[in-house]
DNA sequence: TGCATATTCAACCATCTGGTTGATGATTAT
DNA sequence: ATAATCATCAACCAGATGGTTGAATATGCA
């Protein structure tokens, strides 16, 4: 796994951590936070953070013993530049984006993300 | 793996997927044509081109004895729309295309896409 | 000090992944 | 008909992935 492609898109190719970004779009969150929607332990979460992390797509800032998750969305430009080139997709189709995104929120184990719609 | 994000990102965490959907941006290719360049089997190539298949990254026809591969890079739109919302990537920012896909394709086990630049 | 909280570590497990080889099916050419 | 070519299938393998549990390590608080 040298190229870092190769770790963007391996990060970005499971739900539990594609919901975990959507989350940390609305906030930075301690990893205890962050795991208190998913129906899995706290240590596996913490692994998906790890990953993330190495793909370079959050950063983590331990302050006293809550370690901060914060989204690095700039990770993610390579990967999408090099997407961008097997089609002229629009330069960001806001409605599309956001119903994509509503439909990942949504994908969240006990739905509080479907407040916000 | 349910969701089309899922296998769609899941296709191309791999670089031989990668540079054969590279390759083909060229053009449509045989089975055996896209495997020439690779150091591995035949076999294990025609199982990338079916995970890129059943990603809808690709579509195969068979013609004759012939299975034809071309891109379908509508596949990637959803995705790209996904990573869109994670910051402001300029629209299309060919320059860093050029730059990215270049690199990619000197990848290629031998190197035989550097001819083109 | 002693206890609770936040997070990770370590060992383990089932399943998936990416590769191999040899056999097989389908098509084309001699 | 026979042989060669194109591609997949089937069985197998090593290593990665995504999850579990229980113990360990910090840190904060009373």
């Amino acid at each position: 796994m040298a190229d870092p492609l190769d770790t963007v898109f391996a990060a970005l190719a499971d739900p539990t951590r594609r919901a975990i970004l959507a989350m940390l779009l609305e906030d930075d969150m301690a990893v205890t936070d962050v795991a208190e929607p998913f129906e899995m332990s706290l240590a596996a979460i913490s692994k998906h953070l790890v990953i993330l992390s190495r793909a370079g797509l959050i950063a983590q800032e331990k302050r006293g013993r809550v370690k901060w998750c914060k989204l690095k969305p700039d990770a993610m430009r390579a990967a999408s530049v090099w997407m961008q080139g097997f089609g002229q997709f629009e330069p960001v189709n806001l409605d599309a984006f956001e119903r994509f995104l509503k439909a990942e929120l949504s994908d969240l184990p006990d739905g509080e993300a479907a407040e916000t719609g």
